[in-house]
DNA sequence: CTGTTAGCGCTTTCAC
DNA sequence: GTGAAAGCGCTAACAG
């Protein structure tokens, strides 16, 4: 069933169809209802191409995917598109994902901008210096940064306060009396693993204390690199009597490698891991019970999603959005007083 | 940049131009070079709405994305679409995915056959019985099903030997003497998990072992689960001296709850997971060392791209893809015999 | 080998 | 309040 079929069903015009369906003001009550009647009996869809070819708007929003290593291989990105595909439902907007070699990405953005695919893309896990937010803003493509960057130039982005998450969470270490803290943290290019080193750091110099290169290490977020670290840390000598921990998935190695050393999470060595909330990983659950930073990853792709329609729908100017949201720290079983030496 | 722009540029017609670009043989080989490089120069993209409405062909597949609880928001997901992207990319064929409420599910596949926005749509987790398939069929929206379900209508499935792959685990496990055996499988109502049942109870059976219904549970495929699932089965006297766990997640838990129940993993309690081999979580650096049936979820989505390609462009019948993969068992060292009563 | 001419299905001026 | 007509940017017969 097209429009125009539609149309001449019911003795009307195209126009006045497509009028009374997209919610126009001058379209008479009755020829409404008659209209919306019409079209839910015959199911009728309009077809998005010929809509979009002819508004401009693409009713979709884009998100490149690297599908070689490293970059997503972890569940936060499908929490993450979870919770943006909940928001932008309400307004059936799809999500357009652009399979790419992690080399060819910015191609694939210049792709889809000149396409017309995607109305706005949603960028994430930036580096630092993160090439994207130049090209995208040349292309004149709209877009929502899920974490931050360093950037002269005006962006919209939302990103959760690591620098402040993780430097609570060094100083109840400290406060709970431990001197020796290793930092397991994910690769330094990435924006939110430098702002947790720098929170970590800031908050062991307040406490007068310097810190300690052998326990600041970097790397994937995999249980497997998780354990490989915290083995060396606690080969160490002194070892470390706490670890900060960038996310669940190494939390996870970390506690094997603490009980395969031997020891015992929560009284010879405590823990803290951030935690982004995935319905398949809770903290709450574990033996013993994990001390988190947390912040749910989904929440933030829902709010994201909000914002491009912000963006798109009302116009917003996207250096009025910036969102930096606090980190909660919970404590659990995981964090005990420092052991005497 | 549009079409006619460059046409005008080059002095040439539209037709002639486009179909240079679209690799039409009739056309000089010497224009064909111009057009080309008067299209890099001018970094002409056709517009694909444009193309679309012209062409009848989206472009691109679509994913429906229940963003509710439960159905696939766990990591299996992501790894899966890595590997359809992985195949799409060569033939820059787009990912839409589809949000919806899980009740809702339906209506969003007639709405993307209406919409025209995709060619084609991916189906993952059947259940036994799955409306889904009957659906697309009849609204003639092309499919391949990622598993497989019970249906009379000829459809393109690819699945992995979830019968064959835990009745060769559970043989194992029979051959290295341990009698009671619990499956921690997931919910019934998906296919894979009462195929896995199905091979569970039939190596029983051939060995001549009732299968003890208080060792065979099924849930959601997460940590918690897993663990809370172990704890009751280690709780029974006598308890089980083997463990059939339906995924690596569920393992974790399994783990944790053997610890917490003063056994050890692979001596006392022995155990076999399902492993759809995700890059964060490595049987292979656990310890004791994970003993699993192992099949890569993401090599099944690309080949399911691989397959779709077929189905769209070289018109390949859907009832003539029908794949069926093996399933490995790889021995590590969760396994042992079983201990002495 | 190249160009002319219709559309694809919808939205949107501009008249009435 | 409704309709006619002109596109949106591209592809695909059909001629030549």
């Amino acid at each position: 069933m097209k429009l125009k079929e539609l149309a001449s069903h019911l003795g009307l015009s195209q126009t006045t169809v497509s009028r009374a369906l997209n919610g126009y003001p001058e379209v008479n009550e009755e020829t409404r209802q008659r209209v919306m009647e019409a079209a839910r009996r015959h199911d009728y869809r309009p077809n998005a191409s010929a809509r979009r070819l002819a508004t401009g708007r693409a009713g979709a929003i884009g998100i490149v995917l690297p599908t070689d290593r490293n970059m997503l291989l972890d569940p936060h990105y499908i929490e993450f598109q979870a919770g943006l595909g909940e928001r932008l439902l309400r307004d059936e907007i799809d999500i357009v994902l652009s399979p790419t070699k992690g080399s060819d990405e910015l191609a694939t953005y210049r792709r889809m901008a000149l396409g017309g695919r995607v109305d706005a893309v949603i960028l994430s896990s930036p580096t630092v210096v993160d090439e994207r937010v130049g090209l995208l803003t040349e292309l004149g493509l709209p877009f929502v940064l899920h974490g931050r960057t360093e950037s002269h130039i005006p962006h919209a982005w939302l990103d959760i306060d690591n620098e402040g998450a993780f430097h609570h969470a060094t100083k109840h270490l400290l406060d709970l009396g431990h001197r020796r803290i290793g930092l397991i943290n994910g690769e330094t290019r990435h924006t939110f693993a430098r702002d947790r080193e720098n929170g970590f750091r800031r908050a062991l110099n307040a406490h007068g204390l310097a810190v300690d290169e052998a326990f600041v290490a970097n790397g994937l977020m995999t249980d497997e690199i998780g354990y490989r670290i915290t083995a060396r840390f606690l080969a160490e000598r002194p070892r470390p009597t706490a670890l900060l921990v960038s996310s669940m998935m190494m939390s996870l190695g970390a506690f094997r490698a603490i009980r395969a050393a031997g020891l015992e999470l929560g009284r010879d060595v405590s823990m803290i891991a951030h935690d982004d909330v995935f319905p398949f990983l809770n903290p709450d659950v574990m033996v013993p019970t994990m001390s988190t930073t947390r912040s749910s990853i989904r929440a933030a792709g829902k709010r994201v999603g909000e914002l491009l329609m912000e963006l798109l729908v009302e116009g917003r100017a996207p250096e009025t959005i910036h969102e930096l949201w606090p980190v909660e720290l919970v404590v659990r079983g995981s964090t005990g007083p420092a052991p005497r030496d």
